[in-house]
DNA sequence: GAACAGCATTCCTAAATAAGGAACACCCTT
DNA sequence: AAGGGTGTTCCTTATTTAGGAATGCTGTTC
């Protein structure tokens, strides 16, 4: 597998300005990224001239330019998992006043493609493009479904499990057997794991070839809880995932739960 | 304005998934930019690496890939413009059932950074991201304002001016005079020049040295055009523009004596 | 107010890097 | 079974980049 270097260089820059909030100066690039600043200059040059990057023209520092969302929309308007998505969250988000949420994993975090707010005074404040954590959430956790116990350790790995609440589960033996252990019932929680107070439940999306390519994941305050049966909200959460699957072109052998592994 | 060489090949390949909503072949991607199939091969492996582009697993075909969302989500949460006017393009959606629209230039285009829909049944679909023109609509001509007839047409004189409907301006002497002649009343219109039966009115968007950086409009079907007067809408239009303007540091001389704080 | 320290930006040449033809493996369709 | 299509990799040439030094600018400090 091999790259592009220059290309790769340019990307970094990218990504850089994405997690830096205030706009950042050329010297200022080139000593994070250890390269020199005539290096970094001609790289925003480039970035410049297709928008990507901006200028602020007295402080002469750089920050992410509005094509940016060129791209984006892209994504937002033909990609066909969002399409299919959007309305099965919508549908979520109205009809069980859930916050309800797509995400597709990106390494070892995930990365909301969607994200639907309740019509309950208690919003979660998330959008897209933003990425999360997997091993506290109810999302995170559909996303490594049916993985091996290896594949999860080395995604999670690299690094100690964050404790977000006294509830986060850190031991990454645990977080496996808790992840397999959901694949029977064919959905996930995250109570208090990654937020105190919110009670998350989340299934994987499958497409045609029968590997899950998505999560979707509904959320709401733990104070509306004794009202509603988890179970209940998983099956809920599992019937609009099955559906975006099968629109993805996914059939089922068996069309209860369990065993997915001899799709045809 | 030395740049990087590589990078540009690499950008110019994302800039083309953008334009293709089919999924593209490595040796397809390679015909259209003039390259070899091994060059691009090299730059779809890095662009893959950090998500921007995803293969198809069966057709092994490349698209877009989502982590292009978390550059997007940088502009639409981060930036100041598109935060300060997300409030406004509501106001004026909610109060007039207007589509409003937030936008900047990019070379001879305009970009939408934001889109509000009206809550009449007629709503015009547009995205952020997404590209209109110049010189048909309201929008584009509160963007050119300001600038001689010269610059505009250095932007527009490359190609000839679409004509979209019978009423698009399609001389760029008649819509230089149209954009000079807006300047003295500080809004822009379209009547039916991008769209048969739309009415838009636009005003520029001025940072803190007074430089036109963004425009907003307003759009509605012609059919309740008899019900509302035109300067009316425009004064509303040039009033948000004016409160975003100000929002960003920038003090007109000429407005309305409020200034509060010293100006040096 | 002058020297200074920081900045973005440009030039030039050594040296790292990418390009491209050819080759490989893998579908399809014929 | 053959042919044309695909994505992907290898290897050498030579294109292209990197980086120190230089420039001009701005704001700060002594």
């Amino acid at each position: 597998m091999t790259g592009n270097l220059s290309l790769e260089r340019g990307l970094a820059v990218l990504d850089l300005l994405k997690d830096i909030d205030e706009p950042i100066g050329v010297r200022d690039i080139a000593r994070r990224l250890d390269q020199s600043a005539a290096a970094v200059q001609r790289i925003l040059n480039t970035l410049a001239e297709h928008g990507y990057v901006e200028q602020i023209a007295e402080s002469r520092r750089y920050r992410l330019g509005h094509s940016v969302l060129a791209l984006a929309r892209y994504i937002l308007r033909k990609d066909r998992l969002v399409g299919l998505a959007e309305a099965e969250l919508q549908a979520l988000a109205a009809e069980g006043c859930f916050n309800a949420f797509l995400a597709v994993r990106r390494d070892d975090r995930g990365l909301y493609l969607l994200t639907v707010q309740s019509k309950s005074p208690v919003v979660i404040r998330s959008s897209p493009g933003e990425s999360f954590p997997l091993h506290s959430t109810a999302l995170g956790k559909a996303l490594l479904m049916e993985l091996s116990a290896e594949a999860i350790i080395e995604i999670l790995g690299q690094a100690p499990l964050e404790r977000l609440t006294p509830r986060t589960v850190t031991e990454i033996s645990k977080l496996v057997v808790q992840i397999h252990g959901s694949e029977s019932v064919g959905y996930t929680t995250s109570i208090d794991e990654n937020f105190a107070g919110l009670i998350a439940v989340g299934a994987p999306v499958r497409d045609a070839s029968g590997a899950i390519v998505a999560g979707i994941s509904v959320a709401y305050p733990r104070s509306v809880g004794p009202l509603v049966e988890i179970a209940e909200v998983g099956e809920t959460v599992m019937a609009a995932a099955t559906r975006i699957s099968a629109s993805l072109g996914y059939r089922d052998a068996r069309s209860q739960h369990k065993d997915p592994s001899h799709a045809a």
